[in-house]
DNA sequence: CAGCATCCCCCGGGATACTG
DNA sequence: CAGTATCCCGGGGGATGCTG
């Protein structure tokens, strides 16, 4: 039994997956595994996810230290996101996840992010 | 774009982390990679899920041909599930998001399932 | 023991419109 | 461009109770 922010989670694998569990976080992740981003650049590059939901996604993520928001001060204004350390960790389980399902799924044979 | 099932994701990983977002498909999975087990011993490893949820899960992974399950005709019954190949493949990456969290959260140090 | 059947509630996530 | 602010809906997931 662990306890974090007030949660219970019943073991490391669930505490840990519940940080990227939500629609889009993986692919998120995955894509700037790649080099920061810009917002509207991982908007254009998911296509599916709104504008809300891609800002909570990056805001959580960011809470939990997976990845680092970078304002330039300019206009019109200019944000890049990418990686941290710890963000990275994780990448490699979502690469594999990846793989898996190109193996393993017709419909996804050679479809890169 | 991938179609799959009557609903399309932008990729593989979209497609692949689909089928062990929810709740507690990934920690049923790591637990069966330990072996089979029956329905009630899942149901107590895992402590807080209810039936309802555990048996969807269940279906679903076996529908996705992630797991088996096998009927003892016995009184009372017996049922066990396991891991089927294509389950076995996406063990490894819950393997390293475990990891991953015990490296990353204190709370989770040495938190095996 | 291993499950269906129900009811219910919350919130994840989409759509739309507006701002610095 | 990079967000906020609302509104709204579906369904994931819990609780409870019943059966072969």
């Amino acid at each position: 039994m662990i306890i974090y922010k007030d949660k219970t989670y019943i073991c490391a694998l669930d505490l840990g997956f519940e940080q990227i569990r939500s629609k889009w976080k993986a692919v998120i992740l995955c894509h700037l595994e790649e080099g920061s981003k810009r917002f509207l650049a991982l908007q254009r590059m998911t296509g599916a996810i709104s504008q809300k939901v891609l800002n909570t996604s990056l805001r959580e993520m960011e809470e939990e230290g997976l990845i680092r928001k970078k304002v330039y001060p300019e206009t019109p204004p200019r944000v890049e996101y990418s990686l941290t350390e710890k963000g990275k960790g994780v990448v490699p389980a979502l690469k594999i996840i990846e793989a898996w399902a190109q193996e393993n799924y017709p419909e996804a044979r050679g479809q890169e992010l």
